[in-house]
DNA sequence: CGGCATCCATTTTGATACTG
DNA sequence: CAGTATCAAAATGGATGCCG
């Protein structure tokens, strides 16, 4: 099958021929923080059947922007991970992020789906490098049964799933008091007050957490303009 | 028409709910440099019919993307304007267009059009901020029969379609030299001593032109990951 | 020129069933 | 779990005709 493309000799053209395709974006974000198996893809991406989910990978390999591995013992199975071109989608794909913070979220809808790492990537979208200038510290976030981990470095920070080796502080929080935290304005000691967050670890780190992320105000698109 | 979506409380999949159909960004692409009148559109988008466009508009209208203005006197002809909320979409189309840059340009193809616009939003998403850093200055640009400007003004530059009403500095280039200079590392320079390119006014702001933009060096996406 | 409507051939997708 | 195979529904592309 001949591969659809725009026929432009333009980059942004030239990236949506690769990446524009529907799904291939989240497939990308769902696997940008670290490799995952089929099912796990999938399990993040309702409404992707099995067919498609395997086609959308094939091209990706076949693209240079994702490969299969198998993961280190004692697992030994087969994962998705992206290569380097892959993980410099991260950027466009957090700008896109950042776009929808503003402009596009409102409230979850009856249908939507939630999983903590769009949340967390979320928070990574933003990152506020100033701000977290002179900071080197590991976040380990435990969100109901998933678990994330940041690390912060001068001004850069990297965002993985699984748990951290040697984190600095940990933080604990329901699901849904994290999606308030993250895309509701809520702040985190108020979560701590209601019992529905925790933290510990060294209390430096703690301190400056919650100002290494400039959520922006959310905006209407209604015809203001 | 019940419209698409992915179900997702997630700003990266909201955002392609809005934008992520076919020809959408390519759209709004086209807009970031100005109005622009709906033929206008189609030649900048072949193989997108007068059906398809007229929906996609519609679907930005709807969405407070973009807006139908008519153009001023002597034109009064109707067009399409993006508001806020479309204009902040530049930054990742120009985020998207700098990854293309850099792993998916490639020579172009038989089959490829080509339009000045693109190549010089392709400048606008090299624009390095800190090497503008003091500068203010008008440049218009040139490529054959078409006309672009660039308001540089202390590391923030603004790219339109369109004469400039008082530019410090004019370049004039073919549309095949412009593409050499901003795709293929051709130095505008080399580019006038071919009688491909003149530049003429202020001679320090022209001077500073050739720095403002950081062309990313090209690279295959092959297995070598 | 600036669109909308219609018809039709192709692609893409979504959903499900099935296999190693 | 990791996919293939299959089929129905939806989106696209291209042509064409219409109308202000």
């Amino acid at each position: 099958m001949e591969q659809r493309t725009y026929n432009q000799y333009c980059a942004t053209a030239r990236t949506l021929d690769l990446v524009g395709e529907r799904w291939t974006l989240l497939l990308i974000r769902e696997l940008l923080t670290g490799p995952k198996r089929f099912s796990d893809l999938q399990a993040g991406l309702r409404g992707l059947g099995t067919g498609l989910l395997a086609a959308r990978l094939k091209h990706l390999e076949r693209e240079g922007l994702a490969r299969k591995i198998t993961l280190p013992p004692p697992a030994r199975t087969p994962a998705y991970a992206l290569t380097e071109a892959g993980e410099e989608l991260g950027p466009p794909i957090l700008g896109l992020a950042r776009w929808g913070l503003k402009w596009a979220m409102g409230e979850p809808r009856e249908t939507d789906t939630f999983h903590a790492g769009w949340a967390v990537l979320g928070l990574k979208a933003c990152f506020d490098a100033e701000a977290a200038a002179g900071l080197r510290a590991v976040y380990e976030f435990r969100i109901d049964d998933e678990v994330f981990h940041a690390r912060v470095d001068d001004g850069t920070v990297e965002v993985l799933h699984g748990p951290a080796q040697h984190p600095d502080a940990t933080v604990t929080i329901s699901e849904a008091a994290f999606l308030d935290v993250t895309s509701r304005g809520l702040s985190f000691a108020e979560a701590v007050k209601t019992g529905a967050a925790s933290a510990s670890g060294d209390r430096g780190a703690l301190r400056r957490l919650a100002g290494l992320f400039r959520l922006p105000a959310p905006r209407s698109r209604d015809i203001t303009d």
